[in-house]
DNA sequence: GTAAATATTTAACAAATGTTAAATGGTTTT
DNA sequence: AAAACCATTTAACATTTGTTAAATATTTAC
């Protein structure tokens, strides 16, 4: 039973590496447990790491006018970090936090860049996961623009099952972009079709 | 006076380039003149060309019970595709039209491929670019989460006055994610502060 | 097991945006 | 200049979502 599993299954997807190169990786990651409500970025730190989700979910989020907006909860097996401080090694507005018990695959930025300078293949997969992350943000953007909340909150309730199980409704409205009160009036009178 | 001027500066921006690359580059782009409402790529057609807008204003927009629905605009000086097409080669459920004229300095998959497995470079830049429109685009994702329809056109406003002046308001309500209407309506009742 | 804290629901009213239909204003074509 | 074609505005009414405040329900801590 490989603890990388769920990693190597998921990269594979996208570029097809040789064993050194699966090694190199292995040897300059390190695991990171959360517990609920642990932050893994806070707001005004910088984000030195990025995150694999292995187990668990993460809120991404920040404060606007006192209140957290939520704006990504992170589907299980997919890539976290304040993308704007990483890039940048600047003080991030957002704060990651998780939501259940997390178990994270994490890199450090400095670790990440060798691995992009020194395999043209690692480079290649930091690329083209960008260009999947990127068209799955412009389908949201469609989704905001020609759905309504209700329909979107049956999408996901479709699609991502467990995370609907798992995660309060809180961070979902703010995830649909509505408030807590709307999405309960909503789901009281919606019609399952 | 050099043609690519706007695309070096824009380029240089996210990678120092060699000369051999940039030849490279040169060697492998065409230029694309586009009539006013004439189509860049069509719904149904495989998008094989990825396009820097030199001139002029795209915008995407997909067919949703038989209405045009607006997705982007692209602003000056920067890349248009219809990228899940692009990525996959199977056929575009998404039109990309000129507002405007155009100017575009387009590449084919085939060259851009060639440039991304010959120079990592190219590469890098094409994982950089990718961020930057990932990140981008989740911007306007906390704009439809938190700001009204009419702080989002304020702020169009302030950032693209150029744009407003070239694009016909349906296509700004579309993007703003409002009717027509609604945009005509909160454009006479704004306070303009 | 009980108290405290947190999550969810409910309701009345307000604000924002959609829908439909028509009027007005500009451009382009002939 | 008139006709035909766009783009934009206006208005009345409908629907969706926000706001405020409270009531229930569920979970967590002691």
């Amino acid at each position: 039973m490989d603890k990388f599993r769920n990693a190597l299954n998921f990269i594979k997807q996208y570029v097809d590496f040789e064993e050194p190169e699966i090694q190199a990786m292995k040897n300059r990651v390190q695991w990171l447990y959360l517990k609920k409500n642990e932050v893994f970025i806070n707001q005004g730190d910088i984000a030195r790491t990025i995150a694999f989700t292995n187990k668990g979910y993460l809120r991404v989020y920040y404060l606007h006018d006192g209140e957290e907006i939520t704006r990504d909860i992170t589907p299980l097996h997919s890539f976290a970090t304040a993308l704007p401080s990483f890039i940048s090694q600047k003080p991030s507005w957002e704060t990651i936090c998780a939501i259940t018990d997390c178990e994270l695959i994490t890199i450090r930025k400095e670790d990440l860049e060798y691995l992009y300078s020194t395999y043209p293949r690692w480079e290649r997969f930091g690329r083209r996961i960008m260009e999947e992350m990127f068209v799955e943000s412009q389908r949201r953007i469609y989704a905001f623009i020609t759905e309504t909340a209700e329909v979107r909150y049956k999408k996901l309730l479709k699609h991502y099952p467990d995370m609907i199980r798992e995660v309060p409704l809180t961070y979902i409205a703010g995830f649909l972009g509505i408030k807590l009160q709307s999405l309960s009036r909503l789901r009281k009178s919606m019609d399952w079709n």
